[in-house]
DNA sequence: CTGTGTGAACCCCTTCACAGCG
DNA sequence: CGCTGTGAAGGGGTTCACACAG
């Protein structure tokens, strides 16, 4: 087995857009393995999902050879293989930030736990919620407890649901307790120190991208 | 003012990074704009929110010439350009389909109405949900209501959020109602038939991109 | 003969550099 | 003189095509 690593560090090789893609496959590997399937080829695969099979390989290759020669591919071993490619082992414990309607129903979101990801603990700074839980059993602490709780509880990501205008100082107080990943719902650009990941979920970016659509067609209609 | 339209009718020219990269420019100046700046160069756009100078005026330069040389853009013209391409004129009217934690949550997110989305109603097989309001006062109807609630209510955007096991299903009476642009937050593939826009929100292939650079540091470590 | 792994071709997006306008 | 708008260069990601393994 052969696995490409240029640089001896852990240095940003591989492309986000190839790990996004990753996630991807595994899900709908997840969805073969359940229907019974035992094998399946790039091909088939790319056909059932919409992909393209040399991107499938290729993205695979980055990481090790998982496929036999003239088969294709075991779909629990490939699951298993991309589950350990990033990261997924044991659940990871994950902090909510801002107890909104937002944050909450992150909290108590099912599909988190299903896909491994466990958010153990909501932070707010309005003291009204501190000592309250969501409908789903998760506490809510004051945000000045965070810092404690993610050394305690050995949470590694923070997701971020406040206002806007609040975003970058709650980052902050994240990147300061010793988180190292952000996952960022708010329509803001976050800035942070190297060594720390930000996601944004910008849901408005998307409603735009669907309201452009939209109006293009509405156009090509007039024409 | 040269407008490059290099089809007759509407033909898919212009990429999605370049839309999305519009809201994101649109969010800034609606910043500078609160803040009181009245001129911005590309530059300066550039250098205060991490882009590329180059890049923001290519963006620009798909829709027209906005710009005075040597000056820069008006905030709020440009603003309002920006709007109008991505067709924010009047409010957009929004479904939601799935009427659980998130979905309630989805329907009563204060972000919405401010830029210009506004869910009207929530939709779920549940029958025994149907009558009752989300916190939040947005009424929730039984999805056989769907078809006749589009037409009269002028909606737009189907907003998708349940379980993945039945989205392709829901996807497909949206389509059946006459939607043609939907935003899905399950984590699943979704089949569309051609015009019709699909957006998806998938949050845990975002998680699992943080746990990926979460894995790799630890290696980088570990070396 | 089937399907992987992979170099090469292709294409699109980003970035550079500068002519030209205000 | 400053900054836009834009052709040209550069880089990265996707797709093709095939050698080769099972």
């Amino acid at each position: 087995m052969k696995v490409r690593n240029k640089k001896g560090s852990g240095a940003e090789q591989v492309s986000e857009l190839t790990t996004s893609r990753l996630s991807i496959y595994l899900r709908c590997l997840d969805h073969l393995a359940t229907a019974g399937v035992r094998t399946v080829s790039s091909q088939s695969l790319a056909a059932q999902f919409g992909f393209n099979a040399a991107q499938i390989r290729k993205d695979l290759a980055w990481f090790g050879e998982f496929g036999v020669r003239g088969v294709g591919y075991s779909v629990q071993g490939l699951a298993a293989h991309l589950r350990q490619i990033l990261g997924l082992g044991d659940p990871i414990r994950v902090a909510v930030i801002g107890a909104g309607n937002l944050g909450q129903a992150l909290a108590d979101y099912p599909g988190f736990p299903q896909y491994g990801f466990v958010p153990v603990a909501l932070f707010d700074r309005a003291t009204s919620k501190v000592g309250m839980h969501s409908k789903g059993g998760v506490p809510i602490f004051h945000i000045k407890r965070l810092p404690a709780f993610v050394r305690r509880e050995g949470i590694r990501i923070a997701m971020i649901a406040v206002p806007a205008a609040s975003v970058q100082q709650v980052a902050n107080a994240a990147v300061a307790a010793g988180l190292r990943a952000i996952l960022n719902f708010a329509p803001a650009t976050v800035t942070v120190p190297p060594g720390v990941k930000v996601k944004n979920v910008d849901v408005t970016v998307s409603l735009e991208g669907l309201a452009y659509h939209l109006a293009k067609t509405v156009h090509a209609k007039t024409n």
